[in-house]
DNA sequence: TAGTGGTCTAGACCACTCC
DNA sequence: GAGTGGTCTAGACCACTAA
């Protein structure tokens, strides 16, 4: 963070003025998933508040998942956690909640021009070049689901070449060789039935139910950089909640 | 509440006894949902801790929905919401996102002996009388989705019977003809295609994707009631969340 | 007007981390 | 030992609600 522009209070509170002073500096990418923010009494004196309202802030952050804290050591911008992905929620054969790993293999990436919809939902005019990628995830050898990826190219040169490794992690290589920060994703799920493709590739029968999950990922400046489309059997997912 | 005994640290954080306490107070069911409890300084008097200790605890358990407060009224204990549903994510018809009004009828209602399964999951033993009720829920004269409830049949005598009325919400009637508090309900989504009966229902083909909501309800002394399979067309449900 | 929760401050003391 | 966040206290002041 370069430097620190000392905010006043107008009429609002001052603590959500911290607030909203912190989160602007995450969003624009002044504060990088990662970073050491400074402390309870730097930010209150750059800022004219006490500690106590600092403190406040902090804790709302916090459970925002914006920040995390280490007691002793400080506090730091979170980096975005994809096993809140509710694809965590597939199990593939124990049901038993604990997570499984799942091995991805990447049969075809390439250039492709982006369809009027997937152009849509990344906010770029049709006809935009993309990336695309697709993965097929693997749990003791017996495919169980499948990625399709579309990058906008522009982001991403090269990402295509075969050159480039690609590990179970697609956003790993993304942030260390390409300098685009993740930031965080929007999901949706909802059910399907397996079509033709689909199912031949999944090795089940046409007609089988699968859960599908789409996926938008932002870097910072709220800018899409990954529309996702993942189809997995639907028999061993299960997602819970609690209602109160 | 009856009686406030007084709690004193051992060695454990005071916010944390003064929540545990609050909190065995409303699974209990001395604090019953909609209850007004002691103010800052009345809990902070009893408990021996300063309030500024009491309002944490208290914020902790208003972020976990189990209290909420009204500046200048007091903190009252929560009400279940079952707006939190998973099933609210259905639109039928409209993608707006706004609630929709589901129309409910109950062709189904009948004593009946709970199969091993229903009666594993509300912990009774296998063959425990239950009260089985059929729900066909319409949106605009169209069947859209259909519940199947199993109640612990001697904690709703007579629900059964055709001179209890049904109002959309079936647990207003448990509330209050039958004194049994709803407190909590935990579920679970899936998918699965529809078979012959179920499509039926729906008007719809055999084999199209269905969203399924597994549903356990809790009374008090996390006392399960019911337990609730709903079923609706996938078509137009999508769950969305976001990752950070 | 009295009582409630909401905001903000000031400061003591502790536990943890790093040097 | 110096710096960090975590806990706990004490109290001032404000905004809202009710009688």
């Amino acid at each position: 963070m370069t430097q620190w522009p000392i905010k006043k209070t107008p009429g609002k509170l001052l603590y959500k003025v911290v607030e909203n002073f912190l989160q602007e500096q995450i969003t624009a990418g002044e504060l990088a998933p990662g970073d050491l923010i400074p402390s309870e009494p730097q930010l209150a004196e750059y800022l004219s508040v006490s500690t106590g309202t600092v403190k406040k802030a902090l804790e709302n952050l916090v459970h925002q998942k914006l920040l995390y804290r280490h007691q002793g050591k400080g506090t730091y911008v979170s980096r975005i956690d994809f096993n809140n992905s509710l694809f965590r929620f597939f199990s593939y054969g124990t049901h038993s909640g604990n997570p499984v790993r799942i091995r991805k293999q990447t049969p075809v990436r390439e250039l492709a021009i982006g369809s009027e919809k997937i152009c849509q939902r990344l906010h770029v005019p049709t006809g935009t070049e993309m990336v695309y990628i697709e993965r097929v995830g693997f749990r003791d050898d017996k495919a169980v689901l499948i990625e399709q990826c579309w990058w906008v190219a522009d982001l991403v040169r090269g990402l295509e070449k075969e050159e480039v490794h690609i590990p179970d992690l697609l956003y790993a290589v993304v942030v260390d060789q390409f300098d685009l920060p993740i930031v965080r994703s929007e999901e949706s799920l909802t059910a399907e039935i397996a079509d033709q493709t689909t199912a031949a590739s999944l090795g089940i029968a046409v007609g089988e139910p699968l859960v599908v999950l789409h996926r938008l990922t932002y870097s910072k400046n709220n800018l899409p950089v990954e529309f996702r489309i993942t189809r997995g059997r639907a028999d061993s997912f299960s997602y819970r909640t609690e209602i109160r």
